[in-house]
Formats: structure tokens, sequence, C-alpha cells
DNA sequence: AAACCGTCCCTAACACTGTTAGATTGTGTT
DNA sequence: AACACAATCTAACAGTGTTAGGGACGGTTT
């Protein structure tokens, strides 16, 4: 009884692959905090130290975590409208990346990428070229939808409050601790928009997405 | 000569304003891992638990650098044309955020904004508001713009390389590393662009910058 | 069969981290 | 001179990633 999130069984032998397996279970459940060299270790029913054997150290892990994260994103197949391509894999990748709120911070902070990260880059980049764009258009289109798509879900996974009823004892407090007469926009903002009912931050990623492609659009035909 | 990188007068009295003076020099010249509370005690001439009497926790300290690099944004000054001071805006945070590389992750992960931060805010939605857009389109459209300057700027301040030499020598190891053949568009992309002379990620800024306005632009006339 | 070798795992330790409890100092006021 | 109070101290706790060195086990070679 003493084990209680991450169940795996600890019989399999030891190597990369269930160490990377237990990661992701253990920062989904605990957030990527509780990923330390210990608990894995703890969870494989062996010592840390042991985990040297398999891995050359926690950053290898996290690299190796990205890239599990990187090869769930599904990418559109070959062939069809570039403006349907981006799109789909835009909520794709925003969808991942809410089930694994960690991740975002993570994929931007480690340098080593894998094979699943360069063929979604790899996706991304071909839509474009396979959609008329030249090599240069291609990078800023892919850099910007990237650029976008990362900055958003970052915001959107750090918010600290999930219900509407949270979000208006969040605006509140914020609005008390500060004279609302600084910041009259935001003010008007918050009450004719962000504390309607039915809003929700992520609501705005449509939006912001359809601004990125229509911009994009532009470029083209200039 | 013990004392080497941030020399700060260990005379004045200590409080929350200088020790955040002092973390923010840390910071910069060390990264923000080298931000702990016995590094800044020691900065300030006292013991870590010492800083207890002055700051809730470390938590507190992070907060105030966010709040202190937002100050460093310089907000265009109300009206004008909207594109510029929403395009000026996004340039000056980027600059910012540039010269305090940690501050990036830093303001997505802290969740209590302070005075600067909201200010930053509201002469975004000012500069909409004023340029003739809806509540609504406002919302979108300062979402949009963030989200692409902080996603854009995350990417940036994590290159693995400085100048073009460790780039190349960069790409050139992935390439080794994995089949070329698997990234056609990714492997062109790079010889054409990315290793052509006077290349640098950060110009990427400007011609993604421009898609996001374009699109914004284009979300009005619809 | 006996010796060897490499893989895997262990214990122990090092230098760190944020944070708290409780004692001690120093300064200013009564 | 006595008190009060804020600021600082020492010591400790439960963690972190990582390395060194030793022991157990299996398979392969002599």
């Amino acid at each position: 009884m003493g084990r209680r999130s991450a169940e795996v069984a600890s019989r399999a032998p030891v190597n990369r692959a269930r160490a990377l397996e237990v990661a992701l279970v253990v920062a989904d459940s605990e957030g990527i905090e509780a990923v330390t060299m210990r608990r894995l270790a703890r969870e494989l029913g062996v010592e840390a130290a042991s985990l040297y054997h398999h891995v050359r150290g926690k950053g290898e892990i996290l690299d190796g975590l990205v890239d599990v994260v990187a090869a769930e994103i599904e990418v559109p197949a070959p062939g069809g409208d570039w403006r349907d391509m981006i799109g789909r894999r835009a909520q794709n990748t925003r969808a991942v990346l809410l089930k694994h709120p960690w991740a975002v911070s993570l994929m931007a902070s480690r340098t080593t990428p894998g094979p699943a990260t360069l063929s979604l880059l790899e996706a991304g980049i071909r839509a474009f070229r396979e959609g008329g764009f030249s090599v240069l258009l291609a990078a800023h289109a892919v850099s910007a939808v990237d650029s976008y798509v990362h900055g958003f879900v970052l915001q959107e996974v750090n918010l600290p409050f999930r219900d509407e009823s949270e979000l208006a004892a969040m605006t509140g407090a914020i609005m008390e601790q500060f004279p609302a007469a600084d910041y009259p926009y935001l003010f008007e903002l918050t009450i004719e928009h962000v504390l309607q009912p039915g809003y929700a931050y992520g609501n705005e990623f449509d939006s912001g997405l359809a601004i990125v492609l229509d911009g994009i659009t532009a470029s083209l035909t200039q």
C-alpha cells in the first residue's frame, strides 16, 4: 500500500525507456518538479545512483521527455491546403501541451532536439513549401506560427485559476490591491469581457491563430 | 579577493529593495539559478535566514524581479497609430527580455502580477482601443501579439549557440546524428537559409511581428 | 571446472537548496 | 537603568544531483 500514484510494474528490467515511461507518469500526475532521480529510482524499485548506468544524467531524462511529448503531437499528412494543415498542427500542438503542462517550458529550455521534435518542424516547413512558399517565406511563417503557439500555451498553462469563480476571485484580488483608476482600459476589458459568463482564456487561441494565419496569407500576396 | 562578480556595497541596510537589486545583478551575470537565498544573503553581508525578516520567501523575490524587468519595458505614450505603438511595444519588450534572458520563463511562471506588469498590459489594450478596436477585438489582438512576442523570445533566449560558427557546428552535429533524408525540407531550409552568411534567428522577429500585425489589420476589416 | 570480465546495483558521501525555531545582539525609548 | 523590539545569528531538517568505490551476479573464455 505504500506506493500510491504512479503504478508501474517493477519487474521489467531498468533501462532508459522505462525510466522515461515512469518520468512521464510522475510529471503528469505531480508536476515536473516531482521528477527527481531518487523518485524515478524508487518507482523502478532501485536506488538513485543505479540510474546513472542507463542515463548520462537528469538532463538526458528531460530531453527524452520533451521528445516523447513531441512524438505525441499528430502531424498532418502531406498533401492539402497549407492553412488547414498548419491550423491543425497548431491545434494538435496546443492539445498535447495542455495534457502535459510542464512540457512547454521544458521544450524551450532543452536544446538537444530529438527525432520527433525535428519531424514536427519538418511537417511545418513542408506544409508551407508545398503550399507554394519560398524557402525564406516558409522560414518566416513557421517561426511566426510556432512562436505564437508556444507563447500562447506558455501563458495558458500558467494561469493561476481553472474555472470562472477562481478567475473572479483572482481579478477581484488584483483590483483591490491596485487602484482601478490606474488601469482604465484593463478594467474595462476585465468587466466587459473577462468576467462575462462563459469566458475562458483558452478561447482566445483560435482568434489569435486566425490572426497569424491571415498575416501569413497577407505576406504571400505582397 | 573573494567576491568577484556582483559588487554591491554592503553598508546600506538590508531591505526588500536592496535584495531585489542584488538579485537582478546576480541573475543577469550568472543566471537565475544562481539566485539563491544564501547567495543574496552573502552579497548583502548577512546570513540567509535574515532575509526572511524582509521577504516572505523566495517567491516574493522572483515576483519582484519580474516586475522590475516589466518596469524596464518602455511603453509608448498614448496618441498615435496603433500599429506603430504596438510594434514599438513589442520591440521594446523583446529588447528588455534579451537583456535579462532568465525573465521570459519567469514572467510566465509567476502568477502574481505587479504594477509594472499591469501597466504594460494596460498600454497594449489602450493602443488598440484608442485605435478603434472593440473590447473583444482588442482582447484578441493583445493576446495574439503578446503570445507571439513571448513565444519568440522564449525560443530566442534558449538557442544553444551565439554566433554563426556555433550554429554551423550545431546543425552539423544534428545532421550527422539523424539521417538527412528523413527531413528533406528542414535540410533544404538549413542549407539555403540558416547557414547563409549573416543569418541570425533574431532577424525573424520583425517578419513575424509584421505577420501578426497584418493579421490584426485583417481582423479589423472583416 | 575454474578463472575472468563486464553489467548492474548498492551504500556512503559531498556540496548544495529553501525554510523554520530559538537564541542573541544592538539600538532606541521610556 | 530597564525595557521593548526589530534585526540578525546559529543550527537544523528534509530535500536535490552526482560521484566513488565496493559487491553480487551472469555469461564467456581458458
